[in-house]
DNA sequence: GAAAAATTTAACCAAACGGTTGAAAATCGA
DNA sequence: TCGATTTTCAACCGTTTGGTTAAATTTTTC
């Protein structure tokens, strides 16, 4: 059901979100497109990891880069995550008498059940 | 919000979705508990490989494996899907404005415009 | 046009990955 | 107990990963 071509895309998705750097490049780029300097600043790595590093997550199609002069703006692509959505999505069926739980667990915001 | 002792689960539960086998794996567990060989028998690669597959799924908490004889009873635990989604679920407040047309690719049930 | 700035690319490195084979460990059946 | 079965563990191998530094590229600014 899943099992098309999506799959090495899936790959990807996945792997580019394994990486807390890289989720932390997208916490960062939620809140607004950011240049590749902007990006790297707060962390201490170098500034090409942070271009590899954004790399994949261009190549996962979560992340796009325009150029703008020298700079090069990102921005979040969210229509990668669909993918990830959509998988998950089909084993939430799947488990779902298990989900119950999860979900108390997960969010537990209020004592709402549903 | 999210970045406190979850990250290095995150990572371990990303990275086990990110390679196929994997997944497949999952999906075949999804229909219920399996032993070890079992679970390896439609794969192309070995026995110890699975057997490794299977580490990496138990590590990241999205499987058990319950000894029972000489055998291994594979289970589903769903619950460690709940970080991936609860993530997925973050982010998809900040990207919501984009989530429009993502949704509309995505699960495009019917012409339903919103 | 030359210097400076922003970014990528290349070369390199250690560690991890996904796979193999073969040995070890535990359990079952004769 | 002995042999077969199920699974893991250990050692190994080639590739990828995440990082580095240094050079190359492009664009801005003087």
């Amino acid at each position: 059901m899943f099992n098309h071509m999506v799959e090495h895309h899936l790959d990807r998705v996945f792997h580019a979100l394994s990486d807390p750097t890289r989720r932390t490049i997208l916490d960062r780029l939620a809140e607004g497109e950011a240049t590749v300097g902007q990006i790297s600043r707060p962390f201490p790595i170098s500034f090409a990891a942070v271009s590899k590093h954004l790399g994949v997550l261009e190549r996962a199609g979560l992340v796009t880069r325009e150029a703008r002069g020298r700079e090069r703006v990102c921005r979040l692509n969210p229509a990668a995550l669909g993918d990830a959505r959509a998988w998950l999505g089909f084993h939430q069926r799947f488990w779902s008498e298990r989900l119950d739980a999860l979900d108390a667990m997960v969010g537990q915001k209020s004592g709402k059940p549903d």
